[in-house]
Parts: C-alpha cells; structure tokens; sequence
DNA sequence: TTTTTTAACTTGTATTTACAAGTCAATTGT
DNA sequence: ACAATTGACTTGTAAATACAAGTTAAAAAA
C-alpha cells in the first residue's frame, strides 16, 4: 500500500524551477539564482543542484554562462506541435481548448492497429481518449490517443479538460517523452472529421499518425491526430 | 606561446568513446565497458566517467540501464524530411529520382517574400531553383527554394540532378544546417499543382514552408515543398 | 579623471566517499 | 529437478570538499 513514489531531489529541484520558469516568476533572459543560492534555498548541495540545471539546459530552458549565471529562456524553443512535445503547446495554450469527447477508459487493443505492439502492451490493453481541441471556439484538431494500461493507476478517471495529458503523465507518473516517429498526410475530410471539425466532406486534412517514445523501456503512446488548416497552420522548430 | 588548449577529461573521454562507438570498436547493441571499468582504463574518478556517459546519452549514442550498463546505440539518431536534414533522405533516396524544373539562377527577392529577410540577405538578391522528385516514375513532390546569394560562388552552375542540394552545400561550401522552423498545412492542388504532381485540382497536398538555419549567421534556406501524400507519407523521427 | 588591480562573486572541473536499487547468474535448500 | 536466495556485479543518487576559470564592480593607483 500506500507505494510511495521516490522522486529524486534533483527531479524535484528541476520541476520546481521549470514551473516557475514557464509560469513567469524567472523573467526570459533574467538570472537564476546563483547555485549556491538553490542549495541554501532547498538545503541541497551543489552536484545536485548542478543536475537538475543540466537537466534544464538539456531542455533548453536555461543557457549557462561561466562566471555569469543561468540566463531564463523562456520559450522552450522547440514544442510545437511537430516536436517531442505534447501537442497541447502548439499554438500557446491560452487560446487552446479542449473538449474531451471520449473520456479514458479501458480497452482491448484495435484489431487493426497500425503500429506493432510489443506482447507486454499487447496483454494489457489500453487507455483510449479522444479529444476535440478548439481555437477561438472553432475545432483545430481531433486527436485519439492509445496509452498501454501499463502502471498508470487511475490514469482513466483523471480529468484533462484544462491540462496536458503529458503534462500529467510527466508529473503524476513520471513517463517523460523521449522521441518518437511520425507519418504525415493530407487527407480529404470524410463525414465523421467533417462533422468534428466542421469541414465539408472532401476538404483537406492533414492526418498525423505518430508513436511516442518514453522514459519506460517498451511503453509507448501512440496518437492520431486530424487538424484543420483551414485557418491554422501546424508549426514547429527543429 | 604553445597555446596549451585546455581540453576537460570528460570530454576527452566523451571523444575517445564516440569515435569508438562510431568505428564500431563497439558494436550496437553491446555494452560499453562499466563505469568502475572506465575509471581504472583512463584513471579518472566516476563522476567525470558519468559527465562523458551522459553527454552521450543525449547525444543518442548510447541507452543507460541500471544493473546493466550502458547500450550502444549507433545510428546518432536518423533524419527524415521533418527533421533537421534536407529533403533528400525522405524515402530513402535510392528511388528518389529528382528532375530540376529550374536550374538555380540569380533573382532579386520575390516582392511577397512570406519570411524576413535579414539586410544582408536583401541586399544580395537570392539563387532561386525548383525541382520535382519523382519516386517509381511517378511525381511525389515539388520544391521550390530561396538561397541568398552570398558568398556561394558558382552555386548557380552547378548541377543537382543526382546530388542533394544540402550535400552540395555542406562539403563544397561548408554550410550545414543547424535547425529550422517550418509551417505545415493541407491544401488543395490548384492548376499548376496538379499538373505537377499528377493529380487533379482539389486534390489534397501536404505543403510545408521552411526556413533553415545553417552555420553562417544570417544565412538561411527558405523552401516551399508540395507533397502528394495520395501514395507516400512523410515520415520522420524526432 | 582614467586606468589598473583587487576582491567577491559566478559556473566548471574533479576527487572521494557512501549507500540505494536494478540485474543476473551461481549457489543453496527443498 | 526445481525454486528461492544470495552475492557480485551494474548504474542511480547524494553528500562534502577543493580548486580552476570567467565576470563584474568596487577599490586603488596612475
């Protein structure tokens, strides 16, 4: 019972200052505190404190300057939707909504899935969600997601209505996103996109299909994606 | 003077095991000798031993496992045309054939370039060319591409018939890509699309607008490419 | 005033030590 | 013969310490 989780400190350490980073308490191109000034802080010594920096780096959050500091990089530059992240950061997530069209639930793997799955994902099953994502009221994309049922407890009855599945997976499981591989194409709308998307039957779609590596040996998240570029485009930095 | 330059050990280190993953000293998939093991060889302390290993887990040459040790990971990653390479590599380029509609010339920039465009790039007018890549006889898609036209002397009478461009520029001209930002939608074929790629109008097409960065500040690559997805997708790793 | 030096910061490199935790094969007990 | 346990590996985390080297601003010297 009780199973606690054992979060190294300087996993804490890194998200503490990657909060306060994205929500704005660092200014872009301000200094962090010095590395002395984070041990005193959390009462940790400085290799520590020097992981999760570089850990920070890594990620493009901060850039180290010898003899200056860490300079505040705020845009994390990459995360687009194209990139390792999730794809709720693409178009600055203000303006991003979601609806949560089939909330997670269990079940059997598809008959026809279009990825292979390795026997552990394959005797498990599934997590499945669908979710309408909307800019300006208007659907941007519908995406369905496929998750193993591999030690995720209780992941199927989380709400992800104003937060990130990544995010969450990250935070409350720690299943990071290391890479992954995707097929793109434009497709003509049929009814059911059509319909989500509001889009007449045969316009264009750009179709993603991408499966997504993680943190945990064989445990992949595999999603679909439609989007309307009606008005939108897909960006993304590499 | 001598000029001693200060190489740390952990980079030394890092050097020594890259070459050897890469010369295949150490064969994918195999173990690279422990840490402890590392220590006594180069007699240096395991910290510095981790600081190497961990520069070549992010760099993919390698896959730690605790209790195992660490995996040689060869391939450094692949690139395909999403990712940081040129379009070249997209399907494998042995089928690619490509057909030059254009052969590079001198031309100031269009009037409604969709990127800005630094002074020096504007003041020195771009080499413009398009090509169409052909796989299996059939058209899969179309480029065209911006280069400013500086310092690539002879770049405009060169030939690329069985060359990528982005090869031509890395080993005559010392220019590589470092990165880039690309803009992604579905759209559909008008006339000159269509007749290009061999479908008819109204047809999806993947069109992606690109600008690449490269070694040389301020030289960017700006191309547009339309992609038939009817047969083939784009497909990438990241 | 201007220049140089110093001192107090910062991050970078490196050693030493200790224990936790995962992996795997040999050993042991049944 | 088989299963469970042990022990010897592996990497992961973390502390305490020391000095090197880059940066900056205040203090001292010209």
């Amino acid at each position: 019972m009780a199973e606690e989780i054992k979060v190294p400190q300087h996993k804490k350490i890194y998200e503490i200052l990657r909060k306060h980073i994205l929500t704005g308490i660092y200014e872009e191109g301000s200094l962090l505190p010095s590395e002395n000034e984070l041990c005193a802080v959390h009462n940790i010594t400085r290799p520590t404190v020097r992981q999760a920096l570089e850990a920070l780096v890594n990620d493009g959050f901060i850039l180290k300057k010898q003899g200056k500091g860490s300079i505040v990089r705020k845009p994390p530059q990459k995360i687009g939707i194209l990139s390792i992240s999730g794809t709720a950061s693409a178009i600055g997530n203000q303006y991003l909504q979601t609806q949560i069209l089939q909330r997670p639930q269990i079940i059997p793997w598809p008959d026809n899935f279009p990825f292979d799955l390795t026997e552990i994902e394959q005797e498990s099953g599934c997590i499945y969600m669908e979710r309408l994502r909307l800019v300006d009221e208007q659907p941007v994309f519908y995406d369905i997601n496929h998750i193993p049922n591999i030690n995720v407890p209780r992941l199927s009855s989380r709400s992800f209505e104003n937060k990130s599945l990544f995010e969450t997976l990250r935070t409350q499981y720690q299943i990071e996103i290391k890479g992954g591989e995707q097929k793109l194409k434009a497709i003509k709308a049929d009814r059911l996109i059509g319909q989500l998307l509001n889009l007449s039957v045969g316009e264009p779609v750009l179709s993603i299909e991408r499966k997504l590596n993680t943190n945990r040996e064989g445990f992949h998240i595999y999603s679909t994606i439609w989007f309307n570029s009606a008005k939108h485009s897909i960006y993304g930095t590499f």
